[in-house]
RNA sequence: GGCCCCAUCGUCUAGUGGCCCAGGACAUCAGCCUCUCACGUUGAAGACACGGGUUCGAGUCCCGUUGGGGCCA
């Protein structure tokens, strides 16, 4: 039945990048509602204009795009929506459960003031709330009539009854002098008219869900269903900010993550099924509860979302992540364009790659080597290793190469290897490092018969002269 | 400051009164694997904030303290 049917919503407001915790919270949304077979909206909080930006408005989508949470319904945006937060305004004035308050706001705060000075709770002392007289053409705002005594109890399905005293509440301001409406009134007309049955948002709305409440009471309406969930904290338990590194969604697309690792990083961040740590979008929906929801708050682990960001590295298929790969060689000025090498020259080298890079700007600057042109050799790397010693087998090798005529293998390689380690009698390693050096100019890479087949004849040919060269000038 | 929320290894968490001298994962350390780096694998170290109750029995329930977070300015 469409009377039962779970509708929720992620409402942020578009002031600044997507945060990783707005993102959580609007993860957690879409997953009940999928699990539940519900409807996820989308709602663009945007009444405050002087800082709401354009830009926000689409970092959100394509935050949410990227991270693949999809919405059945919106954007939509409070700012087209003026009309019906007056209708409601009208209602509760003609009703007599708001009035009209004029004091100046200089008069306010002196209220605040004193009342702070004398160490009390500041208050409004609802001077305006019975007025039979309105002056004419004075600026006002619009207040609800708060009850006077008794309290406010509201259910959450995390963190069970919590109850306010109305000794601690204003009159809660609904409109201010401009006529705008104020943020617990829009939520509240919003929610309403858009029929959300569960609100699932971060617990630091706890503290304005019982000015909220008021306001369904005032409007002879049901509460819908509150679940407050943690927030996201830093290292040093404090709220997540930029101080902490990146808090944006889209940083972290930046920085190389895949949407899986990041999707999968947060899903476990404040709700758990079991010890089971991977989990697929499909397996998300299917399992996600809001019993397994947490009630403290987490602090966000860059080592784990990076351990999860390598796992999803490596069991990704490379011709997925070739195109994503192609980009950062791009931004790190290794290619020079992305029509510097096919698809397929570069899809070939990622196996060789996914299991040593926990980023993909990690998997592009580990690929520089095949790519570049010239090498450069780490310094150390060339002193250690790229002695006279190892100059008659570099030679013998190279001899040996030219000899082959077919592509590159390990087949081909293996017996080469063989022999050298024979004639010389050296181990693997004292042959393989200093060709390492004079193939990719580094201390470490993936392995060696992989370098050499993936790099081919010519690039290994032409290396190793290189470093003929270098060590015997 | 007032009000509200929260509290298991460094971190994310399992635990819903006996299965827990607390399990898993990341990180750390050590071993193995090995041509380097990784991957993989084996193992180690590491927590119920504290104090009172309730109960035959408490990480699990209640109260307080402490600590952290949030909201209001």
């Amino acid at each position: 039945m469409k009377n039962n049917a779970v509708r929720v919503r992620f409402a942020p407001s578009p002031t600044g990048h997507l945060h990783i915790g707005g993102v959580r919270t609007a993860l957690f949304n879409y997953l009940f509602a999928k699990h539940n077979n519900g409807t996820f909206l989308l709602r663009i909080e945007d009444t405050d204009t002087s800082r709401s930006t354009e830009e926000s408005i689409q970092q959100i989508i394509e935050g949410l795009k990227w991270i693949g949470i999809e919405w059945n319904e919106g954007p939509f945006r409070q700012t087209e929506r003026k009309k019906i937060y007056q209708s409601y305004l009208k209602k509760l004035l003609n009703e007599g459960k708001a009035y009209k308050c004029y004091c100046s706001s200089e008069n306010l705060r002196e209220i605040r003031e004193k009342a702070m000075a004398a160490g009390e709770n500041p208050r409004y002392n609802r001077k305006c709330r019975d007025l039979s007289e309105h002056p004419k053409e004075k600026p006002f705002v619009v207040r609800f009539r708060t009850p006077v005594d008794g309290s406010v109890t509201i259910k959450d399905l995390l963190h069970g009854e919590v109850t306010f005293n109305m000794s601690e509440m204003d009159d809660i301001i609904l409109a201010r002098s401009d006529g705008s409406p104020t943020y617990n009134f829009v939520v509240v007309v919003d929610d309403v008219e858009m029929e959300i049955t569960h609100v699932i948002r971060g617990d630091d709305h706890l503290s304005n869900t019982p000015k909220q409440a008021l306001l369904y009471q005032g409007l002879n309406l049901p509460f819908p269903e509150f679940i407050h969930i943690p927030m996201i904290l830093g290292k040093d338990k404090k709220r997540l900010s930029k101080r902490h590194g990146a808090t944006s969604i889209l940083a972290y697309k930046d920085m190389g993550y895949l949407s899986e690792a990041m999707i999968n990083y947060l899903v476990r961040l404040g709700w758990s099924s079991g010890d089971q740590e991977i989990f697929s979008k499909k397996e998300m929906i299917e399992k996600f509860t809001l019993e397994n929801i947490n009630k403290s708050a987490g602090v966000f682990d860059t080592d784990k979302s990076l351990w999860l960001n390598q796992h999803y590295i490596k069991e990704s298929r490379p011709s997925d992540i070739s195109p994503l790969l192609k980009k950062f060689l791009v931004l790190e000025n290794i290619i020079s364009t992305e029509n510097d090498f096919a698809d397929n020259e570069i899809e070939k080298v990622i196996p060789s790659l996914q299991e040593r890079s926990k980023t993909l700007i990690e998997m592009a600057h580990k690929a520089e080597f095949y790519f570049k042109e010239e090498i450069v050799y780490n310094e150390a790397a060339a002193k250690k290793y790229l002695k006279t010693d190892i100059l008659l087998i570099f030679k013998e090798f190279e001899d040996k190469l030219i000899a082959i005529y077919d592509a590159l293998s390990y087949e081909n390689l293996e017996p080469i290897f063989d022999e050298l380690m024979k004639n010389h009698n050296l181990k693997l390693g004292k042959i393989a490092q200093p060709l390492r050096v004079a193939l990719t100019g580094l201390k470490e890479s993936p392995g060696i018969f992989e370098v050499i087949v993936l790099l081919g004849k010519d690039k290994v040919l032409k290396r190793l002269q290189k470093a003929i060269e270098y060590i015997q000038p």
